[in-house]
DNA sequence: GCGACTTTGTTCCTGCGTTCACAAGCGGTT
DNA sequence: AACCGCTTGTGAACGCAGGAACAAAGTCGC
């Protein structure tokens, strides 16, 4: 029999938590105390009965009659999510993208923490960028051994991104997100996630121009 | 009886086809000139039934016994994902992540062409970007009109991005790339899609904090 | 010319995600 | 204290995506 883990959140539901969490820390911020479901779905764009089938996943949090507690909420989806406690990431690649990365206020703020830049060109070792020092890429074992870092994030040219993928998943690293444009086969037990900019427009594009030939002037 | 209509391809399969297409460029440059499945969805990371299911979409391409002509099947997929035309696009925000886009090589081959780039702070207005001169932002309108682009990438900070939503919608532009870490609303008739890069971690982190506690050490 | 092998294209099926709809529960009110 | 409206949480149905298995078709070898 196999064992009812006691956790089996859906993936996608895992995605729409961190949606929720970031509206949630933002009404908290606005000094909300409460929020019904209908209200938090339409701030994140989901349907109601989703969001809250989405929710009942940790539990039962919310109030009937009255809605949830904005702070209570948030904190036991960030609880969930393990976004309490900071993770330690490397960054690999630090051209324009991987400096944006770098740089991205968003992640300290959300339990992210770059520890470790690395960089194969010469020029860009030993530069700062978002209070880091750019280290070699030749160190990157050493690295993520002193940081322990979980998560490590490429941002570099295609053609080495499989090779830095390999050497990450070797040190240690569990999770990997993959900017560079190639699809990047790593062990089991590494997660890889890919996020594809291009492939983000060309779906973008195509729904676009379906929508144009129809013509449909209206109902 | 319902029209088959033509071209109704999954927004699922119009992403993967979107992969194909760059790993099938690679393969054409690598010299190879046919493909079978099995190899296409090995490179693509990909179920090979799969990927002949999204090929089907497209109508018959490949030679039974043999498999896909590289080229042809680059230039059906292209043309379906009207990739072969360039469309234009506007850039908003030039801070780290929208100068890193608007430098990224891979949008320009890969059929996107930034047309206009936009920021508010004047100490940006003016500078050399990508081949490109940073406009006002207050020419918004101006620079959609002039430019035909029915396309906009997102990449203020939060708190301004529903407002540059809004203008962008209202000036003609039909499809937009969000990265601003907040749900916007546009009318109908513009697809918006959102790329959280700080939720593609939290998603990363909790795939990675749930293979943990299992500690399976072998099978 | 014929047979066998390889690979595609399709069909079925299973599972998941999403949506709708309703019962249960709590607060406010009279 | 009882009623009523509001909101949550859950159960069921629908639709879709993914995977496996099978038939069709074309090529290579003899």
């Amino acid at each position: 029999m196999i064992q009812p883990r006691p956790r089996s959140i859906p993936e996608a539901t895992v995605a729409r938590l961190a949606v929720y969490l970031r509206v949630l820390t933002s009404f908290a911020d606005g000094g909300r105390t409460t929020v019904s479901s209908g209200d938090l779905a339409s701030a994140a764009g989901v349907n109601p009965a989703g969001l809250r089938k989405d929710l009942s996943h940790l539990g039962s949090c919310g109030v009937r009659g009255v809605g949830y507690d904005v702070r209570a909420l948030r904190e036991r989806i960030a609880r969930v999510l393990g976004a309490e406690r900071s993770r330690a990431c490397v960054l690999v690649g630090l051209g324009n993208l991987g400096s944006a990365l770098a740089d991205y206020a968003g992640f300290g703020s959300r339990g992210f923490e770059f520890v470790g830049l690395l960089d194969a060109a010469p020029e860009r070792v030993g530069q700062r960028i978002g209070g880091l020092t750019v280290q070699d890429v030749a160190d990157l074992e050493a690295v993520v051994a002193a940081t322990q870092a979980s998560i490590g994030v490429i941002a570099t040219p295609a053609d080495v991104a499989q090779q830095v993928c390999d050497r990450l998943a070797a040190a240690g690293v569990r999770s990997i997100l993959n900017f560079a444009p190639v699809t990047l086969s790593a062990p089991a037990g590494v997660d890889v996630r890919h996020v594809d900019l291009s492939v983000e427009l060309q779906v973008l594009a195509f729904l676009g121009q379906q929508r144009v030939p129809v013509g449909e002037a209206s109902a």
